[in-house]
DNA sequence: TGAATACTGAACCATATAGTTCAGTGTTAT
DNA sequence: ATAACACTGAACTATATGGTTCAGTATTCA
């Protein structure tokens, strides 16, 4: 029986499995911005925004500061790095399946034109 | 206002934020197994463990058949290159950011530097 | 001082996840 | 034919997400 957690690759795949929280990271990449800004520019409460930056921000891929009454938020420092790695590490697996599949089907095609009937 | 939704990238990035997901895909990177196979390696009930194989299903990460009583589970032929493709564009825009504040960190230096005082 | 701005927190709703148990169904092996 | 096996589906639990409204608090500006 195999244990595993890592609740950092937990939050950050879960924080990038919405549509909105990756518009944020696009929206970062051109600057800061404040929650009032993201909130308008996709159509939704100042309530709902903060907590979509919320599950950006435990999840490392966002940083917020207070400056006076208003919260700027910007693109983390931590980066996709460690996402990426997994990614990569497994694209390798799915990769190594099918080279695998097709090495299977080549020995078949192989049996079969050797006329052996077999 | 702008208008996102892509439910593929939704579906895969919630799929891959459980470490007993992405430890199934692991083990189906090692080849096949079944449910039971999968659900005594991770030590979880055999209806727990379909629901997991049923989210990396709906997520095209993972591909099922029947056969005879037991179902086989293996690796989808779709990998993870939507998924890499994402995060490779956006950790460049996570890079750029802190390339830009480099900058603005040495213009910041230079004006120091150059004893104007002001 | 007072109004407007920007956020915050509590409370609520519907739906999804992550798991369970229990009661089946269909398949294989004796 | 019968038992064992592998799965399946329904129902239930607790918690999280994605959103809302409403009622604040703190800051800024006139």
């Amino acid at each position: 029986m195999v244990q595993y957690s890592n609740t950092a690759l937990d939050r950050s795949f879960a924080a990038l499995s919405d549509a909105t929280r990756r518009g944020i990271i696009d929206e970062l990449g051109r600057g800061e911005a404040s929650i009032t800004v993201l909130a308008d520019r996709f159509g939704m409460t100042l309530t709902g925004m903060k907590k979509h930056v919320q599950v950006l921000e435990r999840a490392g891929l966002v940083v917020t500061r207070k400056v006076g009454r208003v919260r700027s938020c910007a693109l983390g420092s931590r980066g996709l790095a460690a996402e990426a790695a997994w990614i990569e590490v497994h694209r390798r697996l799915f990769e190594d399946r099918f080279d695998a599949l097709d090495e299977i089907l080549n020995e078949m095609k192989q049996e079969n034109d050797d006329g052996s009937g077999n």
